[in-house]
DNA sequence: CTGAAAGCGCTTACAG
DNA sequence: CTGAAAGCGCTTACAG
C-alpha cells in the first residue's frame, strides 16, 4: 500500500479511499492510483483491514466435523458452504476422526483466528468443553446431536429416533417379527437414537427387542458383510434387517447377494447410498438430508452473528421413507 | 490483552511472552499472568499476531474445487487436510460448481486473506487468470488438469488417458469388439483425457472407435439410465460399456439390471462407487485415488511454502484395474 | 477533495 | 528479569 501511496504520489489514505471506491476522489488522482495497483499487483490485507476496521469480523466461520471424506459430513459442509457464499463469507473445515483432542485444538485454532461464528458436530463426550466456548462469546451451533442440559446452545439435528421408528415400523407392517438391528456403536449419538427408536417400535408391536440381534459397533462395509454371513449361519435368523447405518447398509446388501437371499429377506437402511437403486431389489431406505441440515445450521449462526437474541433453538429435520423394494419384501414362509 | 496486562499488573510485553511461553519471566509474574488470562478468558489473535510477526505466515491454504458434496473432491479436501494438520495449518475451502466467476471470487477472497498457498482444481478454461495469479507470488498447485504451455505451476493429477487405456485393453482382452464409451463432457479435461484413452486403445486393437456409440455429457444417474436403455434398443447393441464416470456407472449398471441384461454385458467403470461391490455382478473399476491427489497436492504446496524452488513439477497418478465381475464378461455369442 | 495523526492487537528491537 | 517505544497494513476521526 506504502508503494502504492508512493508511486500514485498521494497519501495512503487516498489509496485507501480509492481501494474501497470511496466517493469523493478526483478523477486524476483516482486514475494515478489504480494504474498503480495494476502496475504493482496489489492487493489489500484482510486481516489488516479488518483489525482497524469497525466491522470487526472476520467473514469465516468454522465448521468442525468427523470426516470429510464421509459424504454425509461434506454434504453437511457443501450445505454450510451455500448460505455461507450468500453471506460473502468464508468456511474453514477441519475433521476430527472423532478424537476429543483434535477437537478442541481445531476449537482453539478457529477461535484464535476469530471466526464469527463455529458449526460443530460433537465428536463423543467434549460437550463441555464447547460450553465453555460459548461463555467466550462466540456463537455456536451444534450438529447432530442432543443435549441433556438446557445450557443455552443452538442445535440442529436429524429425528434419528422418529426415523428408526418410521423404519422399524415399516418391516412391522409388512409382517416381520423378527427384525435385527446393525448400527454404529451406542456412543454415537444417532446411534443410540436409532437403537431405541427399533426398540420402542418393536415393544409397541408387542414384541421383544431383547430376543433380536442387536449388533452394534463401527465397522467396515467388509466387516458388516461379515457380520451378516454369520447371522444367517444361525439357526433362527431373522426375517428382515434394520441397518441403521451406511456401511452397515453396503455390507449387509452384499451378504445378502452372496447367499442369494435377497429377495427373501427384507431390509431397511437408514441414510442413503450410491447404488441404491441399482440394486435388486432396490435398497429401501430412510435418507437423511445434510445438506439440508448444514444449511439450517448456517442460517442459525448468520441469525446470531447478526445479533439475533431469540431463544435457544432446537432444530429437528424430519425423516421420510423412500421404498424401493428391499423393505416391502414380506416374510418368508417357513 | 490490555485488559489482562492491567490485571495482572505488567506490561503488555510481560503477557506477551508468558502466553507465547517465552523463557525468562519470573514464577510470580508468571502466575499473575496466568490467572489473568484464566480470568477475563483471553484467548490471543492470530491475525493480530502475525500482522507484526516476523513469520508472516498466516497458517492458512485454500482450496478451491468444484463441489465439496461430491465424494471425489472431499477425499480431495481430506488429503489435503491430512497433510496441512501435520503442518499446523488449517484449510479454507469453496467450491465453484464450475462456474469461472465463482473460481475468480474465491481465488480472490483467499488471497485477499494471504492464504500462504492455494490449491485449485480448475473449473473450465479460466487458466490464464490462475496464471496470473502465481505472479503474484502466492504458491499454486494445480490438480487434475493438464496445460500445454510450460508456465512453472506444479501440477498433480490423476492418469486419466492411462486408466481409460488400461479398463478399453481389459474388455478387449476378454473379446469384446464393440464396446460403447459413456462419459462426462468433452469440456471437462478428464473426461477428454479418457475418451481419447478409449479411442486410441481401440485402434492400437484395430477397431474403429468411430463405429462405437460415444454419449458424452453431464447427466444425472437416472438420466444415464435412460440413456442406457436406449443404447440397448437399437438394432445393434455393443457387448461391453466402459463408463468413464460415475453417474454413468451407477445409471449403466442400474439399466442392464432394469433389462436382466447384466449377465451378458460387460461393464468397466472408472472411478469407484459404493456398493459396486455389492452388485451382481460386481463392477469392475479403474479407481482414483483422491485422498493420495490431494495428499501430494498438499506435500507439493507446503514444499513450496517452505521456499522450495526446485523444478516445475507435474505429477501424475497412475491407475490400477479392481476386476470384481462386470469387467470380465465374455461378448454373448450372436 | 486531500492528508497527517492515532489506533486496531499484537511483536520486534532495544534499553534498563 | 521487565518495560517503553515503534511498527505490521490498514481504517477511523479529524483537520484543512
Amino acid at each position: 500500500m506504502h508503494d502504492v501511496a508512493r508511486r500514485a504520489q498521494v497519501s495512503l489514505k487516498t489509496v485507501s479511499r480509492v481501494v474501497n471506491r470511496e466517493p469523493g476522489v478526483s478523477p486524476a488522482l483516482t486514475h494515478r492510483v489504480e494504474e498503480a495497483v495494476a502496475a504493482l499487483g496489489y492487493r489489500p490485507d484482510d486481516r489488516a483491514r479488518r483489525l482497524r476496521s469497525s466491522a470487526r469480523q472476520t467473514g469465516t466461520i468454522g465448521f468442525v466435523l468427523i470426516d470429510v471424506a464421509n459424504p454425509f459430513f461434506s454434504s453437511l459442509l457443501r450445505g454450510i458452504e451455500d448460505v455461507a457464499r450468500a453471506k460473502g463469507y468464508l468456511v474453514l473445515s477441519g475433521s476430527t476422526d472423532g478424537a476429543t483432542e483434535r477437537e478442541e485444538q481445531l476449537i482453539d485454532a478457529f477461535l484464535e483466528r476469530r471466526v464469527d461464528g463455529l458449526i460443530v458436530v460433537p465428536s463423543g463426550q467434549a460437550v463441555e468443553t464447547l460450553l465453555r466456548e460459548i461463555d467466550r462469546g462466540s456463537p455456536l451451533v451444534l450438529v447432530d446431536i442432543e443435549l441433556d442440559t438446557d445450557a443455552p446452545i443452538d442445535l440442529v439435528r436429524s429425528d434419528h429416533y422418529g426415523g428408526a421408528r418410521l423404519a422399524t415400523q415399516h418391516l412391522i407392517d409388512r409382517g416381520h417379527r423378527h427384525i435385527a438391528f446393525l448400527g454404529d456403536d451406542r456412543s454415537v449419538f444417532s446411534a443410540e437414537q436409532r437403537l431405541r427408536g427399533y426398540e420402542d417400535t418393536m415393544r409397541s408391536a408387542g414384541l421383544d427387542p431383547s430376543l433380536e440381534q442387536k449388533i452394534t459397533g463401527t465397522h467396515t462395509a467388509d466387516e458388516w458383510r461379515t457380520i451378516t454371513h454369520a447371522i444367517f449361519r444361525q439357526p433362527h435368523p431373522p426375517t428382515a434387517l434394520f441397518t441403521a447405518q451406511n456401511f452397515a447398509s453396503m455390507g449387509a446388501v452384499a451378504a445378502l447377494h452372496d447367499l442369494e437371499i435377497q429377495h427373501e429377506i427384507a431390509v431397511v437402511g437408514f441414510d442413503d447410498i450410491d447404488l441404491a437403486d441399482a440394486v435388486d431389489p432396490g435398497l429401501t431406505v430412510v435418507p437423511q438430508r445434510p445438506r439440508e441440515l448444514g444449511q439450517r445450521a448456517a442460517e442459525l449462526i448468520f441469525s446470531r452473528i447478526e445479533g439475533s437474541d431469540s431463544d435457544v433453538v432446537r432444530e429437528i429435520v424430519p425423516h421420510a421413507i423412500v421404498a424401493r423394494g428391499s423393505g416391502e419384501i414380506a416374510p418368508a414362509a417357513r
